[in-house]
DNA sequence: AGCTATTTATAACG
DNA sequence: TCGTTATAAATAGCT
């Protein structure tokens, strides 16, 4: 294309193919996002150097995502998945798991994003892949509060519970003294404790 | 690239779009066979359309084979994750003034947000306002999991608190019982209360 | 890495 | 979809 019609091998010098490597896989790379862009359409591509190196694209989720629809897509002429992937957690751990697979598909994002920023040739970003972008941390927040305030408030009411069984044990027991001082006609009981056995209000105030 | 330089955007005639589709698609699996031939390069390059039909292309072997080379390569190439930046907190006056200028920040990361993505005719983004952003992104999500733990650990600390006092309240009323009633030389207390004084240790565990 | 001279890809149109 | 053509992009050969 240019200075000289190329023939259509293997370019036998490896200087000059390490170097036509380098600037047709960033030409392909920004021709896979124009089309994706440019036409609404998702595309997967992954590219191995001859010494084994990869580099991917994915313009649409992860890789792993497109795979995925890859794989069913190719596989039967199965329906279309118009949602990625509705989340149902029927027990605790479904949660968890989905919340670590959340994590992944967040940090998959990010390095996308790194990859946006800092790949070969790719100086700019599309509005279509800042808007995957925001619904990846969206959903990432979304999650990771989630599963974190599901967790906490577990704990929080454990603790409340026993707090409430200890209070009852608590004024029990006052009264079992109380009545028993009573029948053996015994001074009151008195004691030198430096702690409150009735918890002041503010306490309780968080 | 001709008789017009082309928005990279989506473009909105359908017609239009389907064209260049059609014509951008066969341009890519061209250029991804040159690539490959050239430089003996492997490549993996599926594409769904707007409406979910697939083209692809794999330069070597199947696309099945490439896929699972693609995972292995992928996974032992995991990119490190920058770890957002530690915070150290002194007290809780700290924490509620680093609380609200993380809230500052994070309300300026999204105002930049919403002017990169739908600012007047800012379709691109330069490199700096990319990393600007990123760090605007990381900040806020950080910040939101930081600010939720910490609320949630300070409620859980007052409960264990309590928890601490009314234990030991109980025990030294408890002990008081059996000092009161060695000394009466009355029988020892007997009750028909239906809950535990001494707490199961099974509850204590979250 | 940059820089051109060329070749290629393709947008608009029929 | 297919062909034509004017132009925008990509890039081979150099430095």
């Amino acid at each position: 294309m240019a200075r000289g019609k190329v023939q259509m091998k293997r370019v036998e010098n490896p200087v000059h193919r390490q170097v036509t490597f380098c600037k047709r896989r960033a030409g392909l790379l920004k021709k896979a996002k124009e089309l994706s862009v440019l036409c609404d359409a998702d595309i997967g591509l992954f590219i191995f150097s001859a010494h084994g190196k990869l580099y991917e694209l994915a313009t649409k989720g992860t890789m792993q995502g497109l795979i995925e629809r890859y794989l069913k897509s190719s596989r039967g002429a199965q329906t279309e998945q118009p949602t990625p992937k509705e989340m149902q957690a029927t027990d605790a751990k479904d949660e968890i798991n989905m919340l670590k697979q959340e994590i992944e598909t967040l940090q998959k994002g990010l390095s996308h994003f790194g990859r946006y920023m800092f790949g070969g040739g790719a100086e700019t970003m599309t509005l279509d892949e800042l808007l995957v972008l925001e619904k990846h941390l969206e959903l990432w927040i979304y999650n990771i509060r989630s599963a974190k305030m599901d967790i906490m408030f577990q704990e929080i009411n454990v603790l409340r519970n026993k707090e409430g069984i200890l209070t009852a044990a608590n004024k029990f027991l006052q009264d079992k003294i109380e009545e028993n001082t009573v029948i053996a006609n015994f001074e009151p009981v008195t004691t030198n404790i430096d702690f409150p056995l009735i918890i002041p209000d503010h306490i309780f105030q968080i």
